[in-house]
DNA sequence: TTGTGTATATTCACTGGTTAGTATACATAC
DNA sequence: GTATGTATACTAACCAGTGAATATACACAA
């Protein structure tokens, strides 16, 4: 089967993103991965020039789907902006109480990485928060509020920060609360969009 | 030296927070942090059971400082509780200035024991993070905010969130724009405080 | 149609290095 | 002479990456 090349490399990522998500990148080595998309190393490293090219690449991978998970929740909501971001944060919640559930694979990589500055799989993740980021500034300036990039990072700071707390406490309802802070911040940005006053 | 045991104890615990700390758990080796100690490994293994103990005394030797550091920045702060509460996350932006810092590692911890859920060392982040919580409940309950544990765990999950979003985009301008809106949660809650009404 | 060269894709078996934890013995202090 | 504390040397497993060989598909020539 030479010709195929990439069901193959899609294979490797898939065994690779469910064992680095699950386990973490260092508990998991290549021959795991290898043995989990049914091939032997070798053959893996025909595919991937490195076991950071391979973590690399499972971000990556993780990119776009994730921004357009977030994105359908936030349409398929009827209401307000508010509303519809506070549904994010409510569908996470879901999302979190999971068995399976470990957090956000882009934190986690980053924090396990976080003595390698430079590492590709950290520019991904940097990349992929970045996105979301500006995805949630236009939808603010969309809306005419006076400063959407500082918004939009103070909802970022309760997303992620939720990744972090619900992780640790194994505690769901965060989600919400976070969910409700940024209710807040947002409505509280609205009142203030015109300038009105008390 | 058979006496002296507390210091040999604290030596090592020494030598592993700065390793475990500054590369993460799984990149440093019990042979690493004997050395960094000035001592062999199985003097190591006569104070520690195992690498998970002694991973578990990195952090419980944080506990205490760490939070000490949150009240000392939250004392000596002239003003309101929301600045005060807001010169935290200065203070914090002015630490994540330095080259070395490398986020909390309570929360890079337990990123990286995520497949681990029952691990010592997570039950000592997750108090820790439990009792930063409730020293702020009880800060905004003697404020008289309606709901202080709910503005609390707000305010703890900007707190950890910028330690994430920093560690990811080595910009910590996040953790002010984190301060600023705990400031305005605050405020927020302030102003509902007797049922004020526009 | 058939033979053949070449790029693609895969495997087996290996290297050199690392790692958590231990068996045993030795030293010091009280 | 016994508790405590330290060191040497070891085990058994693991792990990222590689050398050398092989198999398949396809293009092109005879």
């Amino acid at each position: 089967m030479p010709r195929p090349s990439e069901p193959t490399r899609e294979r490797i990522i898939q065994a690779a993103s469910a064992l680095f998500y699950n386990e973490g990148i260092r508990r998991v080595s290549v021959d795991e991965v290898a043995a989990k998309a049914g091939l032997t190393k070798r053959t893996l490293y025909y595919h991937f020039r490195s076991k950071d090219d391979l973590v690399a690449a499972y971000l990556a991978a993780r990119d776009q789907p994730n921004l357009a998970v977030f994105r359908k929740w936030f349409d398929e909501t009827e209401g307000g902006v508010p509303v519809k971001i506070e549904a994010i944060f409510r569908n996470l919640a879901r999302s979190a109480r999971h068995p399976k559930w470990k957090g956000c694979g882009f934190l986690r990589t980053s924090a396990e990485l976080a003595n390698m500055p430079g590492h590709p799989a950290i520019r991904i993740g940097a990349a992929h928060k970045k996105k979301f980021e500006d995805w949630l500034r236009a939808t603010f300036a969309a809306e005419g509020i006076a400063d959407p990039l500082q918004l939009a990072r103070q909802i970022l700071l309760l997303l992620d920060g939720s990744f972090a707390v619900v992780l640790l406490h194994r505690d769901a309802s965060y989600m919400e609360t976070a969910g409700e802070a940024a209710r807040s911040l947002i409505e509280m940005a609205l009142v203030g969009r015109r300038g009105r006053r008390c």
